[in-house]
DNA sequence: GTAGGTGCAAAGATTTTGCAGTGCT
DNA sequence: AGCACTGCAAAATCTTTGCACCTAC
């Protein structure tokens, strides 16, 4: 009632509110946010994540985040992928299924639709038995505009 | 090339040597054990490797692991990835190249030639001019055996 | 002999945890 | 009303850094 899960916006399909209740987790503001920020954000670490709630309403606490993102990621909202060295990035599991190519030259990120893929993903079921997360992967190595100017860098 | 200086190991080819001495660096005896340990454990952590270190000669530092893993990449002997969540992974060059299957569930680690892998490469190269680094990559997901035990594991 | 390298310890950065109060159900 | 959730602060990890001494070249 103080809340009302049917607004209009990206992340309040009943969706979010029923895959919390089905576990027994509760609907709380702050998770509420948390979810929003991931979807907004794209890819988000947990400190960004934090400094986007604060701009919407303070008081979220940093140790909220995560403990709610582990919530958000064990009930399946979100995932989380390792983009850049120390902190991993969260995103939320409407995008697109998509893998990151991450660049060690500029660190751009870009995106692959997961269906360029699908010779990738074929062969890791039916030769390995393996289901890739593919949220999660993350392909490091050098971009098309890196690849000329550093070229001989490293072999 | 056959030169067999000292012990004959995988680690003691000139190259090794040489490719420190290239670019400026000292040969110190710490190096020399760090790639070693990282060439005998395959994917170790910072962690591991100084324990593995430790074993044959007490008093290499933790700190001088990190700074030696840090140049050794530099100059193109080993590299990382990201398999679990806290640390990252190195393991030499020398390892023939391959992507990592890591299982969320049992965690473990399995290998996948290049080889195999040589449409993505290809299509990666053409269609993106992305040049992936292979060692770094690193596949999340569900392997075989856990794919049947725990697939209610989300539920 | 001279820099670069190492060890040690302390500082940083990031993530987790215990506990008491708050609010969802 | 009961109990999960949050905020706060301290603890636990993991990694980096400053400085004095040592050693490869």
């Amino acid at each position: 009632m103080a809340t009302d899960p049917e607004t209009g916006s990206a992340t309040d399909s009943p969706t979010w509110v029923d895959r919390l209740r089905e576990r027994g987790f509760r609907i709380t503001p702050q998770r509420h946010l948390v979810l929003q920020a991931v979807d907004e954000l794209g890819h988000a670490t947990p400190e960004k994540i934090h400094v986007h709630v604060q701009q919407r309403t303070s008081g979220v606490n940093l140790s909220t985040v995560y403990r709610t993102l582990e919530v958000l990621e064990d009930v399946g909202l979100v995932t989380h992928a390792h983009i850049s060295h120390g902190s991993p990035t969260y995103h939320s599991v409407r995008d697109e299924p998509h893998v990151h190519l991450v660049c060690r030259s500029c660190e751009r990120v870009d995106s692959v639709p997961m269906s360029e893929l699908s010779n990738l993903l074929t062969y890791l079921n039916d030769a390995r038995g393996f289901t890739p997360d593919v949220g999660h992967l993350t392909i490091h190595g050098v971009c098309a505009d890196c690849g000329d100017e550093t070229a001989g860098r490293k072999r």
